[in-house]
DNA sequence: CACTAAGACGTAATGTTATATCATCTAGTG
DNA sequence: CACTAGATGATATAACATTACGTCTTAGTG
């Protein structure tokens, strides 16, 4: 899965170093990025790398968000690398609108309530999109309320 | 607030019967409609009311949501009217990923866990988003599992 | 090796969603 | 009427995402 080396192609110059997928390339960016990039911004920083088209990035992004390494935002249009990579647990996302940081949480309560308004409603999850927005301690102490 | 009539104008036809504002034909139109609309749909559905350009219905858009009649489905980038215009309470749907329906509901435990994370976390909530995707009561009867 | 099937890739074009800009219109005020 | 603030309409453009298609690589088969 996810390929593999993708040998010598048309040996247009040694940069794009070898062995290593651009699923690898991308997921390795997300681990380095504080907060979620959207797919153009990833395009724009391993453009380096060898990633020169949307459909590249989108591509990657499918492998590792079916492998449960990444995760989309949908409320930033954004990805972002889970922390675990647990693909089974359901992660909540904590969005901070005023410095734009993002935390992952995984909580149990939250999911057993899906579970459990799916019972009332014969609805059958596959899965779930929490993301709560707000602010975070960090700018909270520095600015009491806006 | 949001607007008025837009009286006479240029005398253009009748077309537009007065005074409605734009804000409230969309929510009109959403209110009519099984599904969320994109914006784009809406637009197209509207043009014959006067509704000519993007910017209208998202401006519209705004609004609504602004006085809570209107929610943003993020997951479906669409748009659907509350059931119960009830800004305090953040609302969860369920979104059949079989037949596209979409199921609004409001959930009391949900609604405290996450409050409850915040407790843990410093955060401060303002907004939460919460979509669950699967298959909704109907098409699991109809067709048992993919 | 020759052949095939599956799938990643590059390239280009296109589709979809959302915002920016700016001149104009309107209502309200003095 | 002159002035202002804000909504509006029109156009353009930005930002995000997908599709189509042909090439190349790889793994499997005989």
């Amino acid at each position: 899965m996810l390929g593999g080396s993708r040998g010598g192609s048309t040996g247009k110059s040694e940069g794009r170093s070898g062995r290593q997928t651009h699923a690898e390339r991308v997921l390795a960016h997300l681990r380095r990025q504080e907060k979620p990039q959207t797919a153009y911004q990833i395009l724009e920083d391993l453009r380096s790398d060898g990633v020169t088209a949307p459909t590249t990035v989108y591509r990657a992004l499918d492998h590792l968000v079916a492998a449960g390494d990444v995760c989309r935002i949908e409320s930033l249009n954004a990805w972002t690398a889970r922390l675990t990579p647990s693909q089974g647990k359901t992660p909540v996302f904590e969005i901070c609108e005023h410095c734009g940081s993002v935390t992952e949480h995984v909580d149990t309560r939250l999911a057993r309530d899906i579970a459990a308004l799916s019972r009332h409603t014969g609805f059958q999850p596959e899965r779930s999109i929490l993301e709560i927005r707000g602010r975070c301690g960090s700018c909270r102490s520095l600015e009491p309320a806006p």
